[in-house]
DNA sequence: TCGGAAATCAAGACCC
DNA sequence: GGGTCTTGATTTCCGA
């Protein structure tokens, strides 16, 4: 059977190129993503430091995102209705 | 090395039946999922043939969704600060 | 600029009921239809705790699938065969 | 019962500020690593209908992650090593 | 009906 | 060790 090393030497040049590229992209994107977390984590720390609870901080936050979407949702049905009335 | 089947008859009388039934279980409840989705589909097919527009409906019972979901964060959120209150 | 409201009153009675009927419908549907993911779910945690590989029983079963819809394929195949049989 | 907003008006001035500013920091952020989410997700996008295989891209990358964290292991082994011998 | 895009779901990681 | 977050897999959905 074929080796993966060779058949990876099959592979041309421009893309075996082209796959380094993409795998450092997203491993560029996925390392600020982990930056990111970690300053949330950061903040939550800070937030506790404080004297908030942090569960409670959580909760508004996560029922805030749902407000969210659910004003994204009203929106996009609206926009729906409006589609039948221009129609 | 030892074959699958081989190993298999190494498990107990026992052990082997109540590895069926767990399949059979899951199987089964399985396949009643699959009816349901069926069956919903099918009724998103009356909707259409009624003249509805059925992306219209699944954004409908998608912000449905969203509000029962705000509700019970809502819900959580109030637990929490009775929680506060009673200590 | 008509509300979303204003519209709506604008559907028949008999429409409007219908609509709702729909919805009441699709949504019992997916409450059931979660209630089986959940039973499901729950016999997985049985496997489980009985010293079964959950991950094991999910190839089990998804193998399992494609065999039966394999032997439908077959069947299908052994029906028009029939048919041409017939003719 | 004293209601929600009740409460929230028992919080110094100074604090609901501070509450506010919190808040607004976490969601920005997570703001942005939803974005980056999205970024990543697009790039395996465009991975695909360049004609690679996406899970073999996301194998790599997760080997590649394990790899990184070896060396950092070795790396801070090898400081205790290092800190021994200056010691 | 197929193929890709998106949602959903469970498992694992990870932090507290 | 409990709970949250994240990831990976599966399923689902829609358009062509």
């Amino acid at each position: 059977m074929m080796s993966e090393s060779d058949r990876v030497d099959q592979l041309g040049q421009a893309t075996r190129e082209k796959l380094k590229q993409f795998i450092a992209r997203i491993e560029r994107l996925e390392g600020e993503k982990a930056e990111l977390a970690a300053d949330i984590r950061e903040v939550y720390g800070e937030v506790k430091s404080f004297g908030f609870d942090t569960k409670v901080i959580r909760k508004v936050i996560s029922l805030r995102k749902i407000e969210a979407s659910e004003r994204a949702e009203q929106e996009a049905l609206l926009d729906m209705y409006m589609e039948v009335v221009e129609d």
